[in-house]
RNA sequence: GUGGGUGUAGCUCAGUUGGUUAGAGCGCCGGAUUGUGGAUCCGGAGGUCGCGGGUUCGAAACCCGUCAUCCACCCCA
């Protein structure tokens, strides 16, 4: 048997009724604050990527797809939107559009991992992207909306965390600070923190082990590094947060994993998932437009997880099934079946949800089936009906049963179905 | 990439210190009702015990390998 690829998941017709309802609710919410649907490839240059993300990271260094195309140009299956999206406004030149840029995307993304809870080698985001806006408020507005379409679907658990990275140099202030104090303790640290302290100190900051928690519970913080400008800039986010009354919580160890972030940073977290607890997340990238080529462009964005808030997501009830398919045809025998035939075609081509089991043979396995597919009328058509030129309509619940006629079928069904 | 758990019917799972025809519940099909669904009763079908080796008189069970899957580390949505 060929099986689907590892960590890549099948969304079979029992869920897709669920995952509509997340991206519809989505979609709502971010045309409501003003964002417009982008539709970016699946793949790019995997340049595009080891630039935007960051040639030292995780996601680049080994998890990936990334393939030859046939001229030899390497490219690759898209980690995250980010890159992407930029690459589009950059290309279409949409710093020239009058109008604030502010885009939404939806769609598949690719990394090799080893699946796990809530972790998946296919998986699929939706994020936001406000790019040309260096406004505050531009922040505040993208974590409102994140906050917002949460909310509304009612996940469980869930906690707003916010830090201020700061400007690049502010980092690069902060970072010998941190090293130094660091390194009295090194010998106590986790083996991958000692090596964090040489490739990326600060990520020493979020490790989960208890030893190297208490460590950097009293190690200098970032905030006693930035510059008055980050500071204020930040402050201002938070007052924004306050005046739209969005819950947030400092975390001053929240340092996010790919290279362009800076400023604001934030992540929605949820108690009810496993390890990987992380919804959505997002920041400020302000100099990733320009680092990609283009001109210099403040941007702040997030991304979140489907299959995660999927996971969150109570039951939804399949009352619509009733309306989903409404009349089931029931046509048996040698005449009967092409009678029924015919009269399912007439029946959809007046635009009724009308089904069938061309494998039931019988009447008593056609109404089962017409139970089971929560069929609330059956059309009964069986040799003896065909000759006379008629058919039974059926209500399953009431199970009362007219007779009609199988010439001008269409309009007899219509009324029938609909009279209460 | 590393570690651990789990692979038996369509699904969820039993299966004793290794013992003869591998079970249950649910589901499925049929009958009771020769043309009327759900409920009930009766009957039936359905299994390379993940795969490959090994130990043994005998393996679903023990050993080795392998694959799949889940969870965790790492990292992230």
């Amino acid at each position: 048997m060929i099986k689907g690829i590892k960590g890549v998941k099948d969304l079979l017709p029992e869920e897709t009724p669920r995952w509509r309802f997340l991206e519809e609710t989505a979609r709502r919410w971010a045309s409501r604050y003003g964002f417009h649907e982008i539709r970016i490839p699946i793949f790019e240059v995997t340049t595009l990527f080891a630039r935007s993300i960051g040639t030292s990271t995780d996601i680049v260094e080994k998890e990936m797809y990334t393939f030859q195309d046939r001229d030899g140009t390497s490219v690759t299956l898209r980690p995250e939107g980010t890159a992407g999206t930029v690459r589009a406004y950059i290309e279409h030149n949409r710093a020239a559009v009058p109008v604030p840029q502010k885009y939404f995307y939806l769609g598949p993304m690719f990394r090799h991992e080893r699946p796990q809870a809530g972790r998946l080698r296919q998986f699929h985001q939706f994020g936001v992207e406000s790019l040309g806006t260096a406004d505050p408020r531009a922040d505040v507005e993208v974590i409102s909306l994140l906050w917002r379409m949460l909310s509304d679907l009612r996940l469980p658990g869930l906690t707003l965390e916010i830090n201020n990275l700061g400007y690049t140099g502010d980092r690069d202030a902060y970072r010998p600070h941190l090293v130094a104090y660091l390194k009295q303790y090194e010998s106590r640290l986790c083996v991958n923190c000692r090596n964090r302290l040489e490739a990326n100190p600060l990520r020493v900051l979020d490790c989960k082990v208890p030893e190297c928690r208490a460590i950097t519970e009293t190690a200098p913080r970032l905030a006693e590094s930035l510059s008055g400008e980050a500071n204020s800039y930040f402050t201002k986010v938070l007052m924004g947060l306050d005046a739209v009354k969005i819950p947030y919580a400092l975390n001053h160890r929240l340092v996010r994993g790919l290279d362009y972030y800076n400023l604001t940073t934030f992540e929605v977290t949820s108690t009810n998932l496993g390890a990987q607890n992380a919804v959505g997340a997002g920041g400020r990238y302000d100099g990733l437009v320009e680092t990609l080529g283009g001109p210099p462009t403040p941007a702040v964005g997030f991304a979140l997880g489907l299959e995660r808030m999927s996971m969150l997501a109570p039951e939804f009830e399949r009352a619509k099934m009733l309306d989903d398919a409404s009349i089931y045809v029931a046509g048996f025998g040698d005449q009967g079946s092409m009678a029924g035939l015919a009269a399912l075609e007439e029946l959809r081509l007046t635009g009724l949800t009308t089904v069938s089991d061309f494998r039931s043979t019988t009447l008593k396995a056609h109404l089962r089936q017409a139970d089971r597919l929560a069929c609330r009328f059956t059309l009964i058509i069986g040799d003896d009906e065909a000759v006379k030129g008629s058919a039974i309509l059926r209500n399953m619940e009431t199970k009362a049963q007219h007779d009609v006629t199988l010439s001008g079928l269409a309009p007899q069904i219509s009324s029938l179905v609909t009279s209460p």
